[in-house]
DNA sequence: CGCTGAAAAATGTGATCACGTAGCGTAGAA
DNA sequence: TTCTACGCTACGTGATCACATTTTTCAGCG
């Protein structure tokens, strides 16, 4: 049977299919991206056209082509048989992607960092301080929601329409083990560099933003690689 | 009047549907791929659904799945009102896809260099010297494929399923506005770091090999900048 | 109690259709 | 001749259906 995709994490419904403008197909994207980016879908669970039309009170047909487009991504895993699931993590793909980020997630942000102004870097402050009390708290998925905010403010004034695609691909694709890993080890054990990042942006000093995001990436990633392969070995065939 | 996918650089029919194997979709997706990639698709050329779908002899169903696939890597662009054509080219977005290719590839073919073997640098000889040939004859079609063919050999080897298909999104990105430079200034101009490569490959030298990809990479985008922008200044609204 | 095989349910796929909309050619008026 | 407005055409979208295949369930046998 197929879990509707709120009831992934938790049991409370919030709203699936935010009923913000566009298309249908691109209100269950949306939603299917959101559910991905705050770790509502597990690792190996497999996805259903027809569950996931029936949560989203759509028919399967533009559920279809969102899938389509998130396994284009990479967000999603498409077996031989045309079955969906929710890609497994291995450690190697995740060495992968922390490579990857490393190469491209600084380059945006230096690209990014002349654009930024100081309403920018209030606007940061702000996230983050919202971020700290999510870690405080314990909010996993508030984290996860707050966290790739944060980044994106940042990645989006590059203007890059070949890197932040990339990125964005990444980040589809390691979101669902990071919430699986802050599940198991908690919050609390968080460290992010957002402070030096915000004072770069306030600075405008493109050098000390490059910096912080490169910091930041390879102490979070640290975590995933050692929390969630040494700590707990089974993580990456979720079964619900 | 949509113009059969064929038809796109010249009379020829050739098979459009390559016959393998497969469901309906994954042939047609196949098959604009590598249409793309060999620039048969001119940039800013609409495509339609229908239009496909009639060409390929299939419905339009899967072809909506495909163009939405190749979509999601930023290989078309779907327009707000849902048009779908192949996307321009811009200075900008050139020098973005340069600057991620050339993060990127070297990476993979460092990480290459240590499972290729002699019957590789063989194989990369065989298709270098084809490459030679498309070069002599001005056969840029062929050159595409076979350029291609001969990068992706390379990084293939790496087994990588994060970088690898990032990169190969890049490519289905450039590909067609390569096709319009090789037209104008020819395949002539070509010089490649092919020998370098293939030289590194048989000797099994991962910083050699990095050296001769970047160093071709850059040679080829190089052209594509000044040939591209330099001489052919209205290159990328090109229409039919 | 465990294994096996058949029936049943569920899934992805491809086709067809209806609908609203955007693009475009054409005719009419200024 | 040029601009405007109307009507036609073609398009993408979403829904529904039929079909083949796979997965699951469960009853019967060993």
């Amino acid at each position: 049977m197929n879990m509707p995709i709120a009831e992934a994490a938790h049991g409370d419904k919030r709203e699936t299919v935010p009923s913000g403008r566009g298309s249908t197909r691109e209100r269950v994207e949306r939603s299917l991206r959101y559910a991905l980016l705050t770790g509502r879908f597990v690792p190996g669970r497999p996805v259903t056209l027809r569950g996931l039309a029936q949560d989203l009170g759509v028919s399967p047909m533009p559920v279809r082509e969102a899938l389509r487009s998130l396994a284009a991504e990479k967000a999603l895993d498409i077996k031989p048989n045309g079955r969906v699931q929710v890609p497994t993590m291995t450690p190697e793909r995740l060495a992968e992607i922390l490579k990857a980020r490393l190469m491209l997630e600084p380059e945006l942000a230096t690209r990014a960092a002349g654009s930024l102004e100081l309403a920018d870097a209030r606007a940061l402050k702000e996230l983050d301080d919202a971020i700290d009390l999510s870690i405080d708290g314990g909010d996993a998925e508030t984290y996860m929601r707050l966290n790739h905010a944060f980044h994106f403010h940042v990645y989006r004034a590059a203007r890059s329409e070949v890197l932040l695609p990339l990125v964005e691909s990444l980040w589809l694709q390691f979101a669902p083990f990071m919430r699986i890993v802050y599940g198991r080890v908690g919050t609390a054990v968080l460290e992010d560099h957002h402070k030096e990042a915000i004072a770069a942006v306030a600075e405008g000093n493109a050098e000390a933003l490059r910096a912080a995001i490169a910091a930041d990436i390879l102490g979070g990633m640290k975590l995933l690689q050692d929390a969630g392969y040494e700590a707990i070995p089974d993580t990456y065939s979720t079964k619900d």
